[in-house]
DNA sequence: AGGTATTCAGACTTATTTATCTGAAATATA
DNA sequence: TATATTTCAGATAAATAAGTCTGAATACCT
């Protein structure tokens, strides 16, 4: 196998794409969640509890208890949620593994690979789930079928 | 964690990169590659006869028997390493897992992880280990304390 | 032929990630 | 207060990835 981000990451952003697509104070259950987004109930709730824990939600318990984005979606980046739960060890380790490998001492693709990275650190770093949200809302970005008709 | 290559693919890159460095036609041990590679010896020989099975390697047993390329070093890209072990779901898959995400149905960072993955592909494709042996040769890209005097 | 060095093959173990289960704690509502 | 609904916490299980072990097969060398 081989991709960027942890199955409990993707699951995370989706998450958190899907709370910032309801209205302002809104809660939503892992069960909701967990429906329309297709994810294994209890491995879900783990997961918002990690992010309630970082901040980047806010949880209350009881009937008409659930999640809520903990800040506002203008400054979660897609970077706090991979940081939060995957880390950020990937904007400094070579991509072959070579352990010695760094500027002063690169491996054969440490230049073009740093310039990739820096690609992507932009893309996260840049992307807020405001954004995001105003974007799934357009047809033209109809994804995931639990977000195509969100609070709509 | 999040990482591109799993780490059987890094072990593979550094391997053939460590066998491209050799003279042409010189058989190569694991207990070599294993030793200076830093690579866990049975595990690594399992990586091995993969790379051997799929035609990138060339293996031979008894006393003086190895591994050695399998094609001109020229012929060998990263991307046929990569496909070798790992195979190629990351050129296809949404970077977030959106399972219904694709071009006529983008997720928000579907095109800016497109160009993204475009660059990682046009990385893979066109180095060659040839290339990369030549730089590794080079006093700027010492890298791999198994690497810095291969057959120099 | 016999001894030795190597890859090959398959079973096995360990570590990590993903997923599940159970019950306790909290809280809204009747 | 009782009940229902939810998150929270910790243990457990299942799946996958990483690593280990043993012995057979092959080939070189004397």
């Amino acid at each position: 196998m081989s991709l960027i981000f942890s199955r409990q990451c993707e699951y995370a952003i989706q998450s958190v794409l899907y709370l910032a697509l309801k209205h302002h104070g809104e809660m939503t259950s892992i069960r909701e969640l967990a429906q329309r987004l297709d994810i294994p109930y209890h491995f879900l709730g783990k997961i918002l509890q990690s992010l309630t824990r970082k901040g980047l939600l806010l949880s209350h318990k009881g009937p008409a208890g659930g999640f809520a984005l903990g800040m506002p979606p203008q400054d979660i980046t897609l970077f706090h949620i991979v940081e939060a739960i995957d880390g950020t060890d990937f904007t400094r380790m070579c991509v072959f593994g070579f352990s010695e490998c760094n500027d002063t001492n690169p491996c054969s693709v440490h230049e073009q690979w740093s310039v990739l990275r820096e690609g992507v650190y932009q893309m996260l770093i840049s992307k807020n789930i405001a954004a995001m949200a105003k974007d799934t809302k357009q047809p033209a970005f109809r994804i995931a079928s639990g977000m195509s008709n969100v609070s709509l």
